[in-house]
DNA sequence: GCCATATCTCTGTTGCAACAGATATCGTTG
DNA sequence: CAACGATATCTGTTGCAACAGAGATATGGC
């Protein structure tokens, strides 16, 4: 095996010991160097990412609300304290919490007008850093990448347990 | 454009806003499912992610030793406290701190010998797990993955403080 | 109607991460 | 050799994340 890109960014003196890591430690830093700039940004409002993450679900939920469980289903890194989450959200008057009345162990969150009006600030700036992130990759490259990372993360998602089973089992 | 697989994943009823937003949140919700198996893993040996990390580091450059900041700048995910990470490695008894004579700011760090065992004995796991990961992507698909990622990281890395600059004037 | 079980959310605790400032050492300059 | 800036690491503080357990409510069997 030739040596690679990351070998080099790292100072690596040996290779990689398959593909395989070489994959995971490449998606584990590109995540990792993007989501700082992301991070930056976020900062400039309080606001951090998955607290942005979760604004911008409850936008697309604003009609009904979404209870936390739904929140965390959608997330992108999901979190098991979506309470305190929600707490630091509600604290900064960006959500509005909302017991039913038809299950009352079901909360509803809101995104309020605050929130929306954090959201509309966000909205341009985020899709110009994402796309400068992005110019040097052409649209089939783009294509080709989201793809991967699609296939790449499927059979995990539906058979966490299997998975999480064969770990253990090591 | 025709919904996407990460829409259906996530349950969202609105197409993404363009093509760099999906591949920006595929990759991290790709990365996040992934490194949490990783995690998994880690746990049954009282490691962290970045600490697993360092000890690989370390055996890499055993002969030697290497300083804090060498080690952050190898690092997959970086951290600005590695102060206290290596505290903690240290406590634990995998690595060892050695003030150098000839310059007295650095503090080389080396990996010892209870540092390797642990290391080896993961070693396996590790691969197995990432192997187990990708099993469903052909050679070509992830020597394509790897080049795309590496592509995508590429201009952020050499002129951060260009991009920095940049996102700070937004 | 009552009890067991499951679901949803919250609370308490521990440990890590991020940022700023302090300390110690080195190299250079006058 | 004294002073200045640069470098490397450490410390103090704040806030968030992860895990376990508890409280409240709904659902289904009897």
């Amino acid at each position: 095996m030739a040596k690679s890109a990351l070998q080099k960014a790292l100072g690596k003196k040996q290779p990689f010991a398959c593909r395989e890591q070489e994959v995971a430690l490449n998606l584990l830093r590109t995540a990792d160097v993007l989501s700082r700039e992301g991070h930056a940004l976020f900062e400039r409002y309080s606001l951090s990412g998955p607290q942005f993450n979760v604004l911008r679900i409850l936008r697309g939920h604003r009609d009904t609300g979404l209870p936390c469980q739904r929140i965390v289903a959608e997330m992108v890194t999901q979190t098991p304290d979506i309470t305190r989450l929600v707490d630091r959200l509600e604290a900064a008057g960006l959500v509005r919490r909302e017991r039913t009345e038809a299950d009352r162990r079901l909360v509803l969150v809101h995104v309020t007008a605050a929130g929306l009006t954090v959201l509309a600030r966000l909205d341009e700036p985020i899709l110009a850093l994402h796309r400068a992130q992005m110019e040097h990759l052409s649209a089939d490259e783009l294509a080709e990448l989201n793809r991967l990372l699609v296939k790449l993360r499927q059979p995990a998602e539906k058979p966490v347990a299997a998975v999480k089973h064969k770990a253990r089992s090591l």
